[in-house]
RNA sequence: GUGGGAUUAGCGCAGUUGGUUAGCGCGUCAGGUUGUGGCCCUGAAGGUCAUGGGUUCGAUUCCCAUAUCUCACCCCA
């Protein structure tokens, strides 16, 4: 009679990374994280728990109340598990804004959570970079941001036949709406929320949800007639705009380096997260079977504010999650082999002193080689075996006649070659 | 939170129109006369047929619920 075991299943939406599920994350953010560092971004890390407040302020209500795991702790303090990482690194920033040199240039790699009903594309727990801009205001630090991003999508190999950031801004978006709607910045914030469902509800609930909010027929064509417009044609609605200004000078810049093929403007971009202000930017997946966007951002002007009295830190940036990153590499064939480092094996006989081994084993490490011994007493064949099934790549044999000859043999466990190498060779054979 | 599909050995799958010991492939382990692995041969271990109820003389099979996986919706990364 045994007792019932337990579960080996990880919790819904969450995943265990074997080792050769890390062999792929550490490759991928491996490669991020050195393309962030060539750009001069520096890691910094926070704590995966936060007080609930810091989410429920900005990041808007779906995602603070819904989509957080919320608790109180033992001292009766309301907690989230990190959802996201903005409200964090504004913290952060704000806790030492007097001493940080701006503009800042920050990124992170950690995981979060949000109790949603996984699917492709979304999980429970997800892993995601985040890299942002804090101190300044200028469309350059918008335009860094976005090439930025792109230039983590082609180190990959990925071309602009593969994705396409499609690019909006909040204060153009909001003057546009003010002024065919005429109404102020609350009713703005109403008429958005509608016209962001535009493509997700029927027809006439979206335009009985506009009347019931002021707006009449001229209106509701008008805002249609939005979205087939063209940058310029936005921008000529309302030129004196600051946001039409930003996204003007942003497209500009794209063009002239070459990166508009990536990218294109979309009136219909308009962000989940409250916090957003200006610049905002989605990343499309343009394989079919990846139809959501693969990740995001955007600038929030007023997050550091949350914290300090200081409204001059404005933060710009964006978050790549690994579960749409892979789908995206996957889907695209951008993964290559990722085998490849040497890996010996010491073989062992019984009639050789153990420590004879170990010695090898020792001179391998210190020689920079990834090695280890056999464990017990089996015949070669079985050794060899193990050596091949664990991803060795070379084998060492060696008896009592090469230990009198002071040599041993390499066995080469891919093409099967065997080579006689004297012992004070060995690290030589494998080129160290 | 809403709806669809799925769940049989570690993995991938058969199967039972409800009837005694539920199969196959791969994998794992052992052996094929003790110093050479991927092929081959032999053998073994491994399943309360997702879980809990119900119908029935009898349920892995039919019904209900739950869980998990998966796809879509909502929302979002």
């Amino acid at each position: 009679m045994s007792t019932p075991k337990l579960s080996t299943r990880p919790l819904k939406g969450t995943r265990d990374f074997y080792p050769e599920d890390m062999r792929l994350r550490n490759w991928f953010f491996g490669k991020i994280r050195e393309a962030l560092e060539l750009c001069a971004f520096e890691e910094y890390n926070g704590p995966m728990l936060e007080p609930l407040e810091i989410y429920a302020a900005k990041s808007g209500v779906e995602l603070a109340s819904e989509q957080t795991y919320n608790f109180t702790d033992r001292g009766g303090r309301e907690l989230s598990i990190r959802p996201e990482m903005t409200p964090t690194v504004a913290r952060m920033v704000a806790a030492r804004i007097n001493e940080l040199t701006f503009p800042l240039r920050w990124y992170s790699v950690q995981n979060f959570y949000r109790y949603e009903r996984p699917q492709r594309g979304r999980l429970r727990e997800f892993w995601q970079i985040n890299a942002d801009i804090f101190g300044s205001d200028s469309y350059e630090a918008d335009f860094e941001i976005i090439s930025v991003a792109i230039n983590l999508l082609r180190i990959f190999g990925a071309d602009e036949s593969m994705f396409r950031v499609h690019i909006n801004n909040r204060r153009l978006f909001g003057d546009v709406i003010a002024s065919v709607a005429k109404t102020d910045a609350e009713g703005v914030k109403a008429i958005s929320k509608v016209i962001d469902r535009r493509e997700k509800i029927e027809r006439v609930e979206y335009e009985n949800e506009l009347r019931m909010l002021g707006l009449g027929d001229a209106e509701i064509t008008k805002i249609d007639s939005l979205y087939s417009m063209s940058l310029d044609e936005i921008i000529s609605l309302c030129p004196d705009s600051k946001g039409a200004a930003e996204l003007g000078e942003l497209f500009r810049t794209l063009e002239a380096t070459g990166l508009s093929k990536y990218c294109v403007f979309d009136f219909g971009i308009i962000r989940g997260l409250d916090y957003y202000t200006g610049t905002v930017f989605e990343v499309f997946d343009l394989a079919p079977e990846n139809n959501r966007a693969m990740f995001g951002g955007g600038r929030y002007d007023n997050l550091v504010g949350l914290f300090v009295e200081r409204n001059d830190i404005s933060g710009v940036g964006f978050g790549l999650g690994d579960v749409t990153l892979e789908n995206f590499l996957r889907t695209h064939n951008l993964i290559p082999d990722l085998g490849g480092r040497t890996l010996v094996l010491v073989t062992r006989f019984d009639d050789v002193p153990y420590e004879k081994y170990t010695a090898i084993l020792s001179n391998l490490r210190n020689a920079g080689i990834a090695a280890m011994i056999f464990f017990g007493s089996k015949k070669l064949g079985k050794q060899l075996e193990y050596a091949s099934k664990a991803g060795c790549t070379h084998a060492i044999i060696m008896g009592a006649g090469e230990l009198a000859g002071g040599v041993v043999k390499i066995k080469d466990l891919g093409t099967r070659e065997e080579q006689v190498v004297e012992y004070s060779r060995i690290a030589k054979y494998f080129g160290k």
